[in-house]
DNA sequence: GTCTATATTGCGATAGAC
DNA sequence: GTCTATCGCAATATAGAC
């Protein structure tokens, strides 16, 4: 898997693509100069117009990258799904530390700050996030109901209500910096109490 | 309650806010130029900086302003509190109204992009806002376990989980502009749904 | 290096309030 | 009529894409 030796143009590339990431993703779209991104990787601005050809190519390659790392992370095919309770919680736990890693945190930002400009980034971002992970989530519940583990009327609005009690206001209040990530007891003890109340809200009885 | 006349200055005051509020809440910090604003209200830069100061100044203002606003028709004291699931349901209601208003909308979208710039704005919003409406949220929910209507862990927790379902991917979507906010058929069914999932989720048994 | 955009300021002309 | 807020326009200065 490991690439024997990357080429002196790749590890260019890397290099600005790491760089305009950490500047991007912490500044914003707008506030972030070329410069900025230079004065981090090292070399010559000639460089980043020859290899990105403008600024908003740079912006949505490094955007669709971390995007697409993070859904990887999630790796929601391989949850084992016949006990719900557990399933839950380790899903809850993985959305959990994705809404909570700082490119994540960064891609929000910048989504939302520049859905105007940047549809097909946003649409992208969303299908492939949020969306995919509530869809998913919503499968795993039809089988639960199928089994006749839960009852409730709408599968679909049912995940989305979970995904948006992980997320929560506290990933409302760290997006902002209103407060720091939380540590593994916090996270531990908010998911509990999700699935606790996600759990009797649509157990049959 | 009607003032009479508003003084010219005063009526110049309003209309720069008002303009400012478009352009800022639309387009963002970075990319609302002064002439944008001018272009909307009339009348010469000057007069913007003679009563504002800077761009700074006046972009603070409108946030405040608006924020306010928000909190405002949040009115959440005036909420019946005797019968849970109605005072969910309307709590419920007023929220998704606010969430999904153009106003509050454009305060998120400026509110998390300009978090770093600004950090003192966020605070605000944030403890008039989502903070307050759990905070009150909470003690609802404290007189009927008190009461014994129901039984959970942490009416902290749970009242934050409430206020995340009712905001939802629906808020996120609207926010970044994926789609449009729901008609009122859409809305009704969406806090239903989050009202059934709740009240089941902590009515004790 | 070039060129554009934009925040900020200066100042004489003008229009309402009194 | 005076006086003051407002206007229109130009000038300065800096930043940043390319």
């Amino acid at each position: 898997m490991v690439d024997a030796k990357p080429s002196r143009g790749v590890q260019r590339r890397e290099a600005l693509l790491q760089a305009a990431t950490d500047v991007f993703l912490e500044q914003g779209y707008a506030a972030t100069s070329i410069d900025a991104i230079i004065e981090r990787a090292g070399g010559s601005k000639r460089n980043i117009y020859s290899e990105f050809g403008n600024k908003e190519n740079l912006f949505t390659a490094i955007v669709a990258a971390n995007a697409a790392k993070a859904v990887a992370a999630l790796a929601i095919e391989e949850i084992d799904a016949r006990d719900l309770r557990s399933t839950l919680t380790v899903f809850g736990h993985r959305l959990m530390d994705i809404y909570m890693s700082p490119s994540l945190l960064g891609v929000y930002r910048v989504i939302i700050s520049e859905s105007q400009r940047f549809p097909a980034l946003v649409k992208k971002f969303y299908n492939q996030g949020p969306g995919r992970a509530s869809a998913r989530l919503a499968e795993v519940l039809e089988q639960a109901r199928a089994r006749g583990d839960i009852e409730t009327a709408d599968c679909v609005k049912a995940a989305d209500h979970f995904v948006s009690m992980i997320r929560g206001n506290l990933h409302l209040q760290v997006l902002v910096g209103l407060r720091s990530p939380p540590r593994a007891k916090e996270v531990a003890e908010m998911v509990e109490s999700v699935v606790e109340l996600f759990l009797r809200g649509v157990t049959a009885r």
